[in-house]
Formats: C-alpha cells, sequence, structure tokens
DNA sequence: ATAATAGTTAACCATTTGGTTTAATATTGG
DNA sequence: CCAATATTAAACCAAATGGTTAACTATTAT
C-alpha cells in the first residue's frame, strides 16, 4: 500500500473544510484578535468558537498567547503553505501548461 | 454575521482532508482510472473505496464515465484551482513579500 | 471582598464520517 | 443460459464532528 499519508494534510485540510475556521482564518488575515472578537461576527456559541480555535490551533494554523485575561490569536501560515504546495502539485492541469505536464509524466517514468 | 460560506470550498477542502483520497488524486494525476485500479493500493474494501470516489466526485474532483461495466474516473481540477485561489489569498503571509501586504490591507481600509 | 469579564471544560446530543459485510445490478464471456 | 467481473446499494457500527448549556477557572475592576 503506497503511503502518501501526511498528518499534517490531514489537519489543515479538514480544518479550512469548515467555513467557520476559514472565516477566523479571514479575520486574522486583518491581525491577531482576541477570541471574544473573533466569535462576535457569528451566530454561534462561546465555546463553539473555542471548539473551532483549537482545531485550527492543532492544524498549525493559528497561535495563542495568553496575556493576562485575555488570548491573543494569531495567524500562523506555515500548515497552509503546505497545503498550496500539496496543490501546487496539480496547477499543470488547470493553467494549461501541457509541457509542464508532459515533462512531469516524463520524469514519473524514470 | 458575514458569509463566507462556500458550498463549493467546504466539499473541496473536506474532500482533501482525507489522505486516501489524497491518494486517489494523485493516482489520477498519472492518468484516468477504472475504480478497481483505483482501490488496488489501499488496505481496505471496494465499497470504501466507492463511497470515497463518490466525495470526490461530490466536490467536483473526480469526473465518472461509464463504459460497459467499467467506470473510468479522471481527475477534474477546477475545484482544486479554486482552493488554490483561496489559499493564495495567504500567500503574503510565508513568500515575506510584505509589501503586498501592506497594499491588502490598505486596500482592506478604504 | 465582590462582581464582572474572558475563556475553557464538561457533559450531552444529533449528525456525519469512514469503515465493514452482504446483497444487488449491470455487463461481458463461454 | 450461466458464470464471472465491475461496481454500487443497503444495513450496520464505532468514532469523530459541530453544536448546545451549565459550570468552572483565572484575571481585572470596583
Amino acid at each position: 500500500m503506497v503511503n502518501y499519508y501526511s498528518a499534517t494534510l490531514d489537519a489543515v485540510f479538514s480544518a479550512l473544510g469548515d467555513p467557520t475556521r476559514r472565516a477566523i482564518l479571514a479575520r486574522l488575515a486583518h491581525g491577531a484578535s482576541r477570541v471574544t472578537e473573533l466569535a462576535a461576527p457569528h451566530d454561534m456559541s462561546l465555546p463553539a468558537i473555542s471548539k473551532h480555535l483549537r482545531v485550527l490551533e492543532t492544524a498549525g494554523l493559528v497561535r495563542k498567547e495568553k496575556d493576562g485575561r485575555v488570548i491573543r490569536c494569531s495567524l500562523e501560515p506555515g500548515p497552509l503553505k503546505d497545503a498550496a504546495d500539496w496543490i501546487a502539485h496539480y496547477q499543470r492541469f488547470w493553467d494549461g501548461r501541457l509541457d509542464a505536464l508532459a515533462d512531469y509524466i516524463e520524469r514519473l517514468e524514470e
């Protein structure tokens, strides 16, 4: 059995599969933010947001820093790059560079 | 509540969150393949693979064409591009182009 | 000291997910 | 016609997911 397993990609792509979590990341792209602020736009309880944040944190997409009773959340882009890199392997399928596709296939055969 | 919802991104990222499905896509990048062929490398029953294929198909990542009793599956790259485009919004966070970040923030303020 | 604020934890629930096995449906070959 | 092949469908199961409310912890303010 071929092993394409990557716990990182599992966690990152799964985390991105939820609209609330993508919205949180979009919000964090504007700058770090506390939990309550992140929760505000969502029609959802605070514990629910807390859970989403843990999912993002586990995936390495968000870092939390405790400052007094406030927790400051910030975007951690590394895993997003991993995801982008994975997808980039397929870019040749949509960007019309069929020469690159040919190169790729050729290299595979060797 | 801000609406960042995208059913497409939900489906695509969720689909990519499973290693078996990523492996299937990687296999399809080498060319179209029938279901049994796709199942072969995996230590998993055929119905399980069939389900994974439906997930991929629902996400628009795989197309199935029935040819006799064989079903030919092929890679459908469109949704991958959607996913890549979404992630690309965050590229400025890891590629060191902080000028682009400044531009982006500025445009947001307007 | 007490109350308010920020956030998490715990317990619970319904639904989804990812797998199984067994049965069914087409299609092809002898 | 009958058997084999390719695949899906159905029924089932355990675990994970995404949400809730209520209770708890820690910190700040009065």
